[in-house]
DNA sequence: CGGGTTTGTTAATTCTATGTTACAAGAGAA
DNA sequence: TTCTCTTGTAACATAGAATTAACAAACCCG
């Protein structure tokens, strides 16, 4: 069965939980139910097609358990992030929290039906596919290869972690340090030039002789560099993704 | 003044879009209004936060604006595109329709403002978090990235400290033994034209050649100039939030 | 083993950032 | 106004950083 309609509600309050879990049922999911303050992270690890998570009183439990969620080894990189939030809580919720989508409580069943459909639609589509790309740049993490204008290129293993560390966090500058710490591990020692000359052979394999692609950030590090162009229509929420196109 | 806030209403119906629009203002956006199926595309090529679609009924001319719309060049690559919908349209609509988000019309206002904010920050691509913005210039000191006009600038590690510094404390008017003490460190000696020379390049880069962002405080110092009308309207109502985000 | 590949290191080279000086322009006071 | 002190600007020297090539050690696969 597919997995993609398994669904776990976290709830505070039982009532709306289980309406919510015949609603959902009747849609043609198969919800799992779970209780917050106390959660069950171990179930939430299982392949899932979103978590749905019922906000309806906005206390510190419930931030708390939002805040668990939306660390990055919590929830499996395929499963959306739903919210379900009373009106009184559309008010309160910071723009940036990173849901895949939010549900109005109460909410229409055909609401609540599209809802669902779209953000695992969303999110499996995304990520299942697996592969990103930038420019004509293109990169799969399943199959270890890298494309350049439609044409494999043979990166060894380390250029091609540091690739994907790079990649997958687009913008952001790392110093040398972050880098030796994140893709060599934290008991590297020296390693004066070694960042920059991986970074070189980077650069040449993929044809990056204008550093487009990589950029040198003089005095602190390096970037990968992600256009405006580069951005999808419909972001991918979640810390990775965001900012990088998942095709 | 910020173009976040510029949302663009296409409408079939004329009293949604004048409801729309007032509701729009009181939530603090600045809505323009077209009418479709006669779309002015080159309205839309403007820029805008985000591109709102109502579609309280799902015909023939609803179905080509969203596909005009959807169109990869059709809207500049930094807007959303929000969907407005009537509760049948709702069960009508594809999951794959690339909105990024939709609203169920009626809708209450606070949904309307959460959404078209989330819409529109998700899009804007000020996705670090720490983005720190000030009149047409924005600084993101986790991508050691200056913007002016949305257009990123290059500075060099210390021009980026001394803009960080004075943009950080506004209106602050600092000596340039201060200034030094701060960004080179106190065990800098003399200097005498250092920061001067500093400033000057920093005000080359960002083409502050009226000294418009950073004032020359005769027999003093410099300072960097903030006005009330400068403040960006923040969505976020928390207040980790509102402290990175504000000055 | 042995040949190729990957990886890290070193050192030479190239490039950028930074601080300094010298002078021009500007501000303010009398 | 004129004089003086302050600030702006250009050009330059140099320290420091990044790039690159060449080499050597480690690794991997038959």
């Amino acid at each position: 069965m597919d997995e993609q309609s398994a669904v776990m509600i976290l709830g505070g309050s039982p009532n709306i939980v289980s309406s919510l879990k015949s609603d959902l049922e009747v849609l043609g999911f198969r919800p799992s139910t779970g209780r917050y303050p106390d959660v069950d992270v171990e179930a939430i690890k299982k392949p899932l097609g979103a978590v749905l998570l019922e906000l309806t009183v906005y206390d510190h439990d419930a931030i708390s358990v939002y805040e668990l969620l939306s660390r990055e080894e919590i929830l499996p990189p395929k499963t959306a992030l739903v919210g379900l939030v009373s009106e009184t809580v559309m008010g309160q919720i910071p723009v940036d929290y990173k849901f895949t989508d939010i549900i109005r409580f109460p909410y229409k069943i055909a609401e609540l039906g599209l809802r669902m459909h779209r953000a695992i639609y969303l999110y499996h589509h995304e990520f299942a596919k697996d592969t990103i790309r930038v420019g004509n740049l293109s990169i799969s993490p399943s199959r270890y290869e890298v494309k350049v204008n439609g044409q494999p290129i043979v990166l060894s293993h380390k250029e091609y972690e540091l690739l994907k560390y790079l990649i997958t966090h687009p913008n952001n500058v790392f110093t040398r340090e972050k880098l030796l710490a994140s893709i060599w591990g934290d008991n590297v020692i020296d390693g004066s030039r070694t960042v920059d000359v991986h970074i070189r052979r980077v650069r040449a394999k993929i044809g990056d002789i204008d550093q487009t692609y990589i950029k040198t950030v003089h005095g602190v590090g390096y970037a990968f560099r992600f256009r405006d162009e580069d951005y999808l229509r419909h972001p991918v929420i979640n810390d990775t993704a965001l900012g990088k196109q998942v095709i």
